[in-house]
RNA sequence: ACCCCGGUAGCUCAGCUGGAUAGAGCAUCGGAUUUCUAAUCCGACGGUCACAGGUUCGAAUCCUGUCCGGGGUACCA
């Protein structure tokens, strides 16, 4: 059993929440005894702000609070504690105190990311298209922020059930069916189906706005589809599908994958006896000759649970989800990511649920929609710019530097590396920042390579490989790991207390459910990785520093691998 | 009308459960390559944190109001 790795944050935390104890019993147990990082490296490495916090409320004078704590122990790894400015208690790490923490961290295959979901079950509900819709850049953002939270729980332990919830069952499908029989162009079919699915639809959309017969006709068509008609489910069957294999290339080149692919028709069977069981504790009233609950008095409206013409609707579709996976999978927490415009559906559903007594956790991890700068997206305007083109045109400017970069290189490893840059320049784009920003699209910014960027990322990774490689050919049979790490100058020391802190930083993006705050320290880790590339030799250094060196940037590099893969990022050996 | 987001450097964004001099990237300008990958590094320039009040030792951060932008508000999801 290895002993388990605890950031520096944690035990001075311990250390001061202990120490605000033993000496001020009086105080208020909500004082924050928290040690954070430095905000100001000259100050330190890491600070707490609890004596000025304390003194505010025992109404006495913060520095001689702050007093206190320098005098108390120390813990053994502190070098030094300072009291500076109001009352701030600046606490500096012994350098070997810090080069024992990379040692553990490097004997540890996580890197000191904690197990915190023992036998916890989460259910992660992302991407969730449309079947006949092609997948357009807006598509991008449940996909990749989803996809990086499910990575970030598995990471730390938890049992992750990944499930797209596929768009495959509601009106469209009249609508569709009827437009197929009338004016599917088969060709268009076989070689771009989800398109021709799309235009049909758009095509008989617009028919039915403007004329009634064709409006009941595709009505017709959906009750027969809902009723069993086997030509009806087979044509269903048949859309269903082409889209999905189409969906399956995207995520295969996303590196995209589910547990489960359920979508809303999986629950079909299951929507009346929500109604009942809703009817059963009260919940629902009739209403223009539609079921609704009336949340009116909380403040969230009314949610319409059954249409007017006896259809559901989709509060009762994720009612019934909600039920069928509590009953399979007991899972602790559900998360659902989707776009922002779903906030008062997802209120209106859990607030539901609750009533029901659903025992789940449920999370709505919602994102900003991403427009163009100069309008939102819409077919209807067809500025839509599909998810491959833009795969494709990432994929090409990557490849464009890599042939420049690397003339020599054979092609199919150009064309490797071009694939993993470009999916990595347009995922760390999405992911690098606050997902409940809304994000305007550019080319320029989606598929930036240089400064804060996926291949920057990439490139510190490879350069690393690179730097290893020549290791091992200059000193054969050498083995670094037989040397002590020692901390020597000063862009060393910077880059071993960076990455100290990846567990910590895996933790927060995951409990706050933002990817960015991982991406925000992985291309701090790269820019501290990058300075000390530059200035400070590792080969040519002697014997020992040169080992010592080395070990760091095997830490570095399996701190950025491990922190890329969790972006859903690749880390190509050679860039 | 009401509800939810957002407004920080020329541009794109961090920072927002109050803390020290408001930070990055891009762009612009100036340097670094006989040396471990220059997709890099070092430096300079650049801000009335939308506006007005308030709370306090301290406000980009909290409260109130105003302006601007986006989204939502019963049979789409």
């Amino acid at each position: 059993m290895k002993k388990e790795i605890i950031s520096f944050e944690t035990l001075l935390s311990s250390w001061s929440a202990e120490v605000t104890a033993t000496n001020f019993p009086e105080a208020h147990s909500a004082i924050p005894s928290g040690v954070i990082p430095s905000r100001n490296e000259e100050f330190g490495d890491y600070q707490c702000e609890t004596a000025m916090k304390l003194a505010k409320e025992l109404k006495t004078n913060p520095r001689a609070v702050a007093l206190t704590y320098k005098k108390a122990v120390h813990p053994d790894f502190v070098e030094k504690i300072e009291i500076a400015g109001p009352g701030f208690i600046n606490i500096t790490l012994k350098t070997t105190a810090l080069a024992a923490q990379l040692e553990a961290m490097l004997a540890d295959e996580k890197i000191g990311v904690p197990n915190l979901g023992k036998n916890q079950t989460v259910i992660i509900d992302y991407s969730s298209p449309n079947v006949a819709k092609p997948m357009h850049i807006g598509h991008i953002r449940s996909t990749v922020i989803g996809n990086s939270l499910d990575r970030l729980y598995r990471a730390l332990g938890y049992n992750v059930i990944a499930d797209n919830h596929l768009g495959d069952w509601g009106t469209q499908f009249g609508l569709i069916i009827l437009g197929y029989r009338e004016f599917a162009d088969a060709e268009a079919l076989k070689t771009t189906p989800v398109e021709e699915l799309e235009r049909i639809y758009v095509k008989s959309y617009n028919l039915s706005k403007e004329d009634e017969i064709w409006r009941e006709r595709a009505k017709a068509e959906l009750v027969k589809l809902q009723q069993g008609d086997k030509e009806n489910r087979a044509l269903w069957e048949t859309f269903v599908e082409l889209t999905l294999n189409e969906f399956d290339r995207i995520y295969k080149r996303l590196g995209v994958s589910f547990d489960l692919c359920r979508g809303e028709s999986f629950y079909n069977d299951r929507l009346s006896s929500v109604i009942d069981l809703l009817k059963e504790k009260g919940l629902v009233t009739e209403s223009n000759g539609a079921l609704v609950c009336d949340l009116e008095a909380d403040g969230l409206n009314i949610a319409i649970v059954r249409k007017s013409d006896g259809g559901y609707n989709y509060t009762t579709t994720d009612i019934a989800t909600v039920m069928a996976r509590t009953e399979e999978f007991k899972p602790a927490e559900i998360i659902y990511v989707t776009d922002e415009r779903q906030q008062l559906h997802f209120k209106q559903f859990f607030h539901i649920c609750k009533k029901i007594g659903v025992p789940t956790r449920l999370t709505h991890v919602w994102f900003g929609l991403m427009r163009l700068p100069e309008a939102t997206f819409s077919t209807r305007e067809g500025n839509v710019i599909k998810l491959e083109a833009l795969l494709n045109e990432a994929e090409a400017r990557a490849l464009e530097i890599v042939k420049a970069s690397s003339p020599g290189m054979d092609a199919a490893q150009q064309h490797e590396i071009a694939r993993a840059v470009g999916i990595g320049a347009i995922k760390y784009t999405d992911l690098s920042q606050n997902p409940q920003s809304l994000v305007t699209f550019t080319w320029e910014k989606a598929l930036a390579m240089d400064g804060n960027s996926g291949p920057y990322l990439q490139y510190a990774y490879a350069r690393i490989a690179s730097v290893r490689d020549k290791y091992a050919e200059k000193f054969p049979g050498k083995n670094p790991d037989e040397f002590p790490v020692v901390l020597t100058e000063e862009q060393e020391r910077r880059l071993a207390l960076k990455l100290t802190r990846f567990p910590a930083a895996v933790e927060a993006a995951a409990k706050l459910a933002r990817p960015s705050v991982l991406a925000d320290y992985l291309f701090d880790l790269s820019q501290a990785y990058s300075s000390f590339y530059q200035n400070v030799p590792f080969l040519k250094a002697d014997e020992g520093v040169r080992e010592s060196r080395i070990r760091i940037c095997t830490l570095t590099a399996t701190t950025l691998k491990q922190g890329l893969d969790l972006l859903g990022i690749e880390t190509p050996e050679r860039i």
